[in-house]
DNA sequence: TCAACACTTTAGAATCATTCTAAACTGATA
DNA sequence: TATCAGTTTAGAATGATTCTAAAGTGTTGA
């Protein structure tokens, strides 16, 4: 709790009520994938009721901050993953199947980067079925 | 013109009058990303007055018959890709500017696939800037 | 050639994730 | 503890996309 309310300072947000149940459920050690509605769902499971522009707000202002990746899987919805790390993922639209691929991915054959553009992140999407 | 019809007849399109421009603009050799706004924009500008409804409509029967790529790049819109070989991109969000990467992507050092589970694509977007 | 019908198109309404607004609330600070 | 900037929130607004159901149009068989 207090451990949170650090964490939270240490990362210049101020530690409300709502941003700490949110950094308690997801940052608790075990790599998380969420939506803005798969968390309010998690949440009001364990009796924490957030209004969804918060969750909203929360999420952009973690992902402000780098605790939280974004990720481009379908058109619909935005995801959020809690591992940080250079990663990738298999994902399965039907099922809403996403689990990470942490192993060394090594993409080979870039060609060279557009004139004065700069990478940001390089983003492999294994999809599963059709 | 009835190379496009031909071209819709086989497969199993009926050839409409809206369905021949958007095909007679979408593959004029030239590779081409579109989504439907843009479409939109583009055919009205050559005086082709589609309703948006159609413009969808016919993006997804051409997507189901294999004749267009969905690409799925930021959570905001749909682009679809005329090239429907094996290829990847470079994307700026900011800029909406997107490239094909048509050389020989490798991706090495994948896990096993999760069981029961078929890979359908790997869709590998370089992000730029941020 | 044309009637008949299945397939298409369309305007406008509906949906749904997300963002915005502006008013009430609450950590932080002096 | 008063003050105020930063937060939360309900509800409205937005914007891409889908749906509805009525009108229109290729296609086919005679």
């Amino acid at each position: 709790m207090n451990d949170i309310k650090q964490f939270l300072r240490s990362n210049a947000l101020r530690p409300t009520k709502q941003r700490i149940v949110i950094a308690g459920y997801l940052f608790d050690g075990t790599d998380k994938h969420v939506t803005a509605e798969s968390l309010s769902t998690e949440l009001a499971k364990r009796k924490h009721i957030i209004s969804l522009a918060t969750i909203y707000n929360t999420l952009h202002d973690f992902y402000e901050n780098g605790l939280l990746k974004k990720l481009t899987l379908s058109a619909d919805r935005v995801y959020f993953d809690t591992n940080t790390n250079d990663h990738h993922h298999f994902y399965s639209e039907k099922e809403q199947f996403l689990i990470d691929i942490n192993k060394n991915i090594k993409v080979n054959g870039l060609p060279k980067t557009p004139k004065n553009k700069k990478i940001n992140k390089i983003e492999v999407i294994v999809h599963l079925d059709k």
